[in-house]
RNA sequence: CGGGGCGUGGCUCAGUUUGGUAGAGCGUUCGGUUAGGGACCGAGAGGUCGCAAGUUCGAAUCUUGUCGCCCCGACCA
């Protein structure tokens, strides 16, 4: 066996630089490649099949509930824009601007949109009239520029690929459970398909988005302990029917306002596919939503019926239902296996001479590196088992981590010390005052990541400033 | 927007202190040998040194300006 650095000699290690291997393996894996424009990212076709798969599961969830799509405009006039204060100011410091079309100069500049929340309103007015005619619960799959300082592949791009749904509701309790019934498809496919356990719960009202009445999320914990906001699901209230006058006649025959939601997941869910589950070698990704779920590799593939052999195989596992390739190009197998690890391609089958004489293969687990060696005749079933210990084990080690990297702080100093000394979220008690929340970012960097669901009262008051305890909060350093 | 770093073949970089007309490794192309953890030999292709102005007989190298990127902080999915 040789020296295990020599299988990963380009990717920076781990413990060494976290976001140097970031970055590595977004690169080693092609993942995407930078543009010429700032925080523009060209996704490549390793990481837009990601994407693609993404897309694939999440919006057949998202048709089981009632969601239709729409495709809406890439520009908002700034009159629309404006017409909601909240959210006009949360955005309006991150917003692209049109000022020229051709060479004539705009009467009116029109922003690259942030998000779409008030082109949705726009059409919702334009299409609402009666209670009738209620709910709706459109969605979009596209992307949306917001310019941001600094930017990070996945993490936070100026332009970034996304879905945003948004839903319009006679009644304040509908609008509401749909808000909790978006979140809910979020946390469920994050974790039974990208293997990522995910804390829900309730955002600060310093944290919740803007026009907002309230915010939830879900937060998942990344390999350096540190929060990625993975999805989010908003309760407007009448806010934005407000101020965009969208009214219906109801039963009663009063003109009421609509209550709505929006809710979106990003393509910021690979960063966290790669920053949960990779390791030194590269991109680990869970059998369900791996482009590729089995590599073949021939050895000695120039020999009579090797790469015969390799197509047999591959045919045998797509028959099986799997997404099978076959890497047949002219490099040494050593380099081939690196080449899968790096992918994050759940299980390799290596056949080679030897193999064929004993009719078998040798299967790998990319995630723990088990090797089995298999009858061809029982190959499929075996890759298939493999499979599914991968995708299940993968979600149990994260889960394992992220709860072992929760710790309750009582008093402040002990909270300082936990969040400067230990990676992972805090969890205590907290008055509900923003004045603590700033304080507490203040002096140790770390944000409120939610208020969770499950509360409970884990202590009388307060950990920043003593007062009678209102929430159980996490806590912790954010991307 | 503050702090730090960097712009030289496709990639990573050397060369800049001390000015003399551009180099290495990797990749790539062709030919051959190899093959169970990143194989090897031989031959080729590929660069107005980010951009602009200046100093000079002469600038990748010195001066001034400018543009861009990466990393770390403040804001967001």
């Amino acid at each position: 066996m040789a020296k295990d650095k020599k299988l990963v000699e380009a990717i920076t290690p781990m413990d060494v630089d976290f976001a140097q291997w970031y970055t590595d393996v977004v690169k080693k894996a092609e993942l995407v490649s930078y543009s010429s424009v700032k925080g523009c990212m060209m996704m490549r076709p390793a990481g837009y099949a990601i994407w693609e798969n993404i897309m694939q599961q999440l919006d057949a969830r998202f048709k089981e509930t009632g969601v239709e799509n729409v495709g809406m405009p890439l520009f908002i006039p700034e009159s629309l824009l404006q017409k909601e204060k909240d959210h006009v100011e949360g955005f309006a410091p991150e917003v692209a601007w049109v000022t020229h079309g051709g060479n004539e100069k705009l009467e009116e500049r029109l922003c690259v949109r942030p998000t779409s929340e008030t082109l949705f309103c726009e059409l919702y007015k334009s299409i609402v009239g009666s209670y009738r005619d209620l709910p709706k619960v459109y969605n979009q799959w596209g992307t949306v520029v917001r310019w941001e300082k600094t930017t990070r592949p996945f993490l936070r791009t100026t332009e970034f690929w996304w879905q945003e749904g948004h839903t319009a509701h006679a009644t304040a309790e509908d609008a509401m459970d749909r808000t909790i019934q978006m979140l809910n498809v979020y946390a469920d496919f994050v974790q039974d398909v990208l293997a990522i356990p995910v804390l829900k719960g309730q955002k600060t009202d310093k944290e919740k988005f803007a026009g907002a009445e309230a915010t939830y999320t879900i937060e998942a914990m990344m390999h350096d302990g540190k929060a990625l906001q993975s999805g989010t699901s908003h309760y407007f209230g009448t806010g934005f029917a407000e101020a965009f006058g969208i009214q219906y006649s109801d039963k009663d025959n009063q003109l009421k306002y609509v209550h709505q939601t929006s809710w979106g997941l990003s393509a910021r869910v690979i960063g966290a596919l790669i920053m949960v589950h990779g390791d030194d070698s590269g991109l680990v990704l869970p059998p369900r939503i791996a482009p590729t779920q089995v590599m073949v590799i021939p050895i000695a593939q120039h020999k009579p019926g090797v790469l015969e052999k390799a197509e047999e195989l591959k045919g045998i596992l797509k028959a099986a239902g799997l997404k099978v390739k076959v890497d047949d190009s002219d490099k040494s197998p050593g380099w081939k296996f690196s080449e899968q690890e790096m992918r994050g391609i759940p299980v390799r089958v290596e056949i080679g001479p030897k193999d064929m004489e004993q009719n078998q293969a040798v299967i790998v687990r990319r995630d723990t590196r088990e090797k089995k060696i298999v009858s061809l005749d029982a190959l499929a079933e075996n890759v298939k088992e493999m499979l599914d210990a991968m995708q299940h084990e993968m979600f149990e080690r994260a889960k394992e981590r992220l709860y072992s990297n929760i710790r309750d702080a009582k008093t402040y100093d002990e909270f300082k010390d936990l969040i400067a000394n230990k990676p992972g979220f805090v969890r205590t008690m907290w008055c509900g005052d923003q004045a603590c929340e700033m304080k507490i970012k203040e002096d140790t960097s770390a944000t409120s990541r939610c208020m969770p669901f499950e509360q409970e009262q884990i202590s009388d008051v307060c950990v920043c400033c003593g007062k009678p305890a209102k929430k159980l909060i996490y806590w912790g350093k954010a991307y």
